[in-house]
DNA sequence: GTCTATATGTCGATAGAC
DNA sequence: GTCTATCGACATATAGAC
């Protein structure tokens, strides 16, 4: 136990500095420099860790697939009404754009950075989309509306657009001031 | 005339590789040395027509929206008819997305690129969006529905926020095949 | 496992010839 | 206006001491 945590500390300085400095800046006006500095590690400590840039880039991502995902449902599960829940969804936008600094998506953001050639990153990306998905779509199954599967669906795929959406005007926009009317947009599509 | 058309053939040739590679590739990850190369003049010679590899950026941003918006216009306006115009929003998406190899939205990309703190660029993305949502309103305007301003203006923002997400979802998972749903998800939107 | 020192390449940008 | 040659800085990655 003892041995691991150490072992690990130097890892761990690295990938928190990695993952706010990509988050931040974007992957490739971060250098390999900037992230041992901010670390306070030595170069070949991160290549004994880590077996290139583009390796640490895949451990940032999987680590804030775990991350977001736990803010979004400590936001969302904050309460027992099922409606609730499902408008948390924008709730949850609203508080963590705003701490975030509006730099919106990490996921959306580092595809942009990768020409589509960059097929093992991308599959990060819809995997963790996927997984969004499947959580609004629970989210809307404990509803229990009497529409067909067919119409929760489409409905599943219209509360998604209007996230990724929103994402995208707050970060754009750097401001939240949007949010409160698409969440009733959503309540009415409900009804 | 004839001087104009051979001193700025360099320029042209310089910002249609730049503005191909930027695209495909974004910003950070391509270089001064390939943009050159692929446009076939000296480094020197680029230097000339621009002053810096993030002004070279502003030009590609400024007549990418203008080439942008000349294509929407197009397939939009292909129908007389009020509602059909405004569905043809994503008749576009559909085109457009499957013929740049799903890259999404150049402004949204650019946007991921830069650290918040880059305004100049910020603001070009910002001014892009203005019009795109200035050019959905008109669109709703034109359907002469009975709705209040305030229901409209949630309209429009309904639309626009489906359309960003919608080019988020096919930059992904690099299909169109979304694109039918929403469409008729916006045609009971309406009425 | 962590360090310093270094290898090798490419970056954005410039000087000066023509 | 376009060219070749080159600058200093920084990129990713490695060697070898401790």
């Amino acid at each position: 136990m003892d041995r691991q945590n150490s072992s690990s500390n130097t890892r761990t300085k690295i990938l928190e500095a990695a993952s706010r400095l990509f988050y931040e800046q974007g992957y490739h006006l971060t250098g390999i420099n900037q992230v041992i500095a901010e670390a306070d590690v030595a170069k070949a400590s991160f290549y004994y860790h880590f077996c290139s840039k583009e390796d640490l880039c895949v451990a940032y991502l999987e680590q804030r697939h775990q991350d977001w995902f736990g803010w979004l449902r400590e936001e969302v599960e904050r309460s027992r009404e099922p409606l609730e829940r499902l408008l948390g969804l924008f709730t949850f936008l609203e508080r963590w754009l705003a701490n975030s600094d509006f730099r919106g998506c990490a996921f959306l953001n580092i595809i942009a950075d990768f020409p589509s050639s960059y097929h093992r990153i991308r599959q990060l990306v819809v995997s963790h989309k996927d997984a969004l998905q499947a959580y609004i779509a629970q989210l809307v199954d404990h509803l229990g509306c009497s529409d067909s599967d067919n119409n929760l669906s489409h409905l599943v795929n219209t509360i998604y657009l209007l996230f990724e959406g929103t994402i995208c005007q707050c970060q754009m926009y750097r401001t939240t001031e949007f949010i409160q009317d698409t969440r009733e947009t959503v309540r009415k599509l409900i009804s």
